[in-house]
DNA sequence: TAGATTGTTAATCGATTAACAATC
DNA sequence: TAGATTGTTAATCGATTAACAATC
């Protein structure tokens, strides 16, 4: 199977998530093995879909018999990069900011919220016995003492850029914008935009259309 | 152009909400016209794609000379359903339904938060002027004497199948799932179902890819 | 009329599905 | 060996792109 420098299909990544989630439950009711069937009635998708979404990185599975769970959840983890930990900054300590530091969501899947920044004074120092919010000015320094890697944008709009800027700068090689705007990186940078409007809109979309406004 | 019963392509839909934004920014810069260059150039789009995009809901632009915005932006307002106010209930009012409640762009989009619901007793009451925390008990009576239309699912993944269940029992047509969990619902139910950390996990996978590890 | 830009067609690209040979 | 289920191939489906005729 291929190795090195290919590259995956887009919708198979997005689907790797769901299955970690399911390989878990099972690995919690302590079931050692799931057919591709099972699996991918749980998460809503095709058995096909499913085997071929896994056989992208190698032969995981055991003909005639499924998947061994605790082997493929380590393997997932590999290939979602949860095999070690991974430190957040959040830029923009207001309210989606704070609520995106207190979210479980993230640790539980090796994703830590190390430092928040902001340049409003008033919000400087600490916000509980593990958080601290910085000034904005301290972004590269504290980057390097924590081992920041992610840089997490919750500034308004307008601001997003000018932190987007100040974050590679900084040395963030990835970004993760909540900003409703294009940013503008340098190639190398990897952006991850998050627009929770977009699915409240495709859903109203649908309402519009299924009941004729 | 094709018009009733038929149905546009899944990535399109998710676009409009991009091609919205960009033309409210263009219509308070009083710009009365754009090209699709210009536009696909902003929202980072091909101008064949916008294009594209568009044509499925008929023939909005003026050939020679481009897209005029005002008359864009109402077209686009329809095929997302915003030309009219669009009732949400929050069903869990923690940390992250009461962010949602606070959180301007829905509003900015025709979305209103008209009420929470929680079987926490202590958190009934009024959360500000406009809004209240109601027992989950009365979610149909509510629904019916708010005019609510959407769902929105913000409990613990535990809880999320019987929450659901409940509001189409109490008559919602539409759920907008923030559980990490896939909802049994009847076909004619409109599910959406909001991810936060399938976004995150993909970054996570690029720079595991690109920095090896 | 000449210049510009849309709307649409056809070609290309990518993702999903069904079927089955491989193999546990 | 017989039964089960994966991994993979080929066919199908859907979305994107490039090119250009239509038309303002």
């Amino acid at each position: 199977m291929p190795e090195g420098l290919v590259t995956f299909p887009k919708a198979t990544i997005s689907r790797f998530p769901l299955y970690f989630r399911a390989l878990t439950e099972y690995y919690h009711q302590n079931i050692a093995l799931v057919s591709s069937e099972e699996m991918a009635q749980k998460v809503g998708v095709t058995p096909s879909q499913l085997r071929k979404d896994l056989s992208y990185f190698g032969s995981l599975g055991i003909r005639g018999a499924g998947y061994d769970v605790a082997y493929l959840l380590s393997k997932i983890k590999v290939i979602l990069g949860m095999d070690r930990k991974r430190r957040l900054a959040i830029i923009g300590a207001g309210k989606l900011g704070l609520a995106l530091a207190g979210y479980s969501g993230l640790k539980q899947h090796g994703l830590e919220v190390s430092a928040l920044f902001d340049t409003d004074q008033a919000k400087w120092g600490p916000i509980n016995e593990q958080l601290m919010v910085f000034p904005l000015t301290e972004l590269a320094a504290q980057r390097e003492r924590l081992g920041l890697e992610i840089a997490v944008i919750t500034v308004p709009k307008a601001a997003a850029q000018k932190v987007a800027t100040l974050a590679v700068a900084a040395g963030f090689s990835a970004l993760w914008n909540f900003a409703p705007v294009r940013l503008e990186v340098p190639p190398e940078i990897i952006v991850q935009y998050e627009d929770i409007v977009v699915g409240i809109l495709t859903l109203s979309h649908h309402l519009a259309r299924k009941l004729g406004t």
